[in-house]
DNA sequence: TGGGAGCGTCAGAGTTCCGTCAAAGACGGT
DNA sequence: ACCGTCTTTGACGGAACTCTGACGCTCCCA
């Protein structure tokens, strides 16, 4: 397996590093880069939080002795809004701390000091796994009859011409398409895309779902795919 | 947490449990079951294939020292049809046999001796994970004669067409079709839709029922299906 | 048979919510 | 430092939704 993710070598996987250490940040991310990851790197909680909202990663890597907040926090916040495998790195050997930190939601606990290839191996397994249960094939295809989503390589086809959707606008539609005919709320947009602290920004939301429409619907005053549900919020339509 | 299943606490989990070690399997059944799960042990590979298949375990607790089978090809056999979470147990520390049962499929891996507290605490964390993904439960459908309601989607399909509902129609329907066949009280309906310090304003559950009524029975002021208990609330049937 | 209580129906007033536009701010690359 | 792109913000008109009061109906009981 020459790419960490296996079964879509189109984009790499990405993954979030929080450690306050810069040695310990240092040899992981020389060793993530190397197999191709994308990696970014947090020291503190509270950039890794931001970090986990703004550049959604498809792994952490967190190392539980933070000087701003209690590593559990750090999950806990995390586990507010998103499923991430969360792996969790540790001086302390105490069982008791293992239990906390996997019951707030970690997905795996490694004691320091720690073989690198062990710690690689916990990480593919955890991106595994988190990968889609479809077996193998899934249906990253959303086709309509103006236009199609790809959503594995990122692209949006209409009338034989590529779209180009900013990283927004990609986002909302990613949530909306993965959620196809189901009603998503404003709320749950707001927290998918821009992150667990949002939620009330509703003026967002209609921005970028004009901005979708324009550039999706043949007539964008009366949307045939992208429609609101008023109060509540917004549903995508084949 | 007092159910091992969390969200779901109808049925109890199943564990699978496959270690030629009888103390060790004494000592994980008596857990286990403590903790309300059920318990299937195998001390064989051969076995614990074959028991996997028939009884579909929700994760598998594997020790990698079988009699009859390299731990392994176990993963292995497993992987071929399953994702269901595997935990290894094993006695050696060495790395390159973590990364191999880690790379083959498993999600975990403990070594001997363990903490019980650990392992049953990285036991759900594997189950955790493994559940559905969709906030909780999902494809909550209740279907009538004439119409159709999907709870998770917040749909209502009539003679092919999607009914649009408000908000607040929404939510008088939700709670209705939660409580379908049973006569919920005036009170709790104004409570649950229009907040707690509400209870006396039936005026609008008559307005609202109608609604519901009009964009739902075949004769509106015949219902079927939104019926009326005078003086008492009103009552769902299919 | 008359009257009251509970319910269904309707339409208008008031409020909230949404689509749209424009401009300012933030960001990255040259 | 400049420019182009993207994101954030504010303002406004119009649409959708909720609330409210009035009225008629039915059922039950005196």
């Amino acid at each position: 397996m020459l790419s960490p993710t296996g079964g879509t070598p189109q984009t790499s996987t990405r993954v979030l590093v929080i450690d306050d250490e810069p040695q310990i940040v240092r040899a992981l991310v020389i060793n993530l880069k190397a197999r191709k990851y994308e990696v970014d790197a947090a020291h503190d909680g509270a950039t890794a939080l931001e970090l986990a909202a703004t550049r959604h990663p498809d792994v952490v890597v967190l190392d539980l002795g933070l000087p701003d907040m209690d590593g559990v926090e750090v999950i806990r916040g995390l586990r507010g809004w998103t499923r991430v495998p969360i792996l969790v790195l540790s001086a302390r050997h105490s069982s008791d701390e293992k239990v906390e930190a996997l019951d707030a939601g970690a997905d795996d606990y490694v004691t320091k000091p720690f073989g690198m290839d062990e710690l690689l191996a916990r990480l593919r397994a955890a991106v595994r796994r988190a990968e889609p249960a479809g077996g193998g094939e899934d249906d990253v295809m959303v086709e309509t009859e103006e236009f199609t989503v790809d959503l594995a390589a990122k692209k949006v086809n209409r009338g034989g011409k590529d779209v180009r959707l900013t990283p927004t606008e990609w986002h909302l539609l990613e949530v909306l398409v993965r959620n196809t005919g189901r009603l998503v709320s404003q709320r749950q947009l707001l927290q998918e895309v821009w992150g667990p602290s949002y939620g009330t920004e509703t003026n967002y939301l209609r921005v970028y779902m004009a901005q979708l429409r324009r550039k999706l619907e043949a007539d964008p005053s009366h949307p045939k795919h992208f429609v609101t549900e008023p109060g509540m919020g917004y549903r995508f339509e084949k």
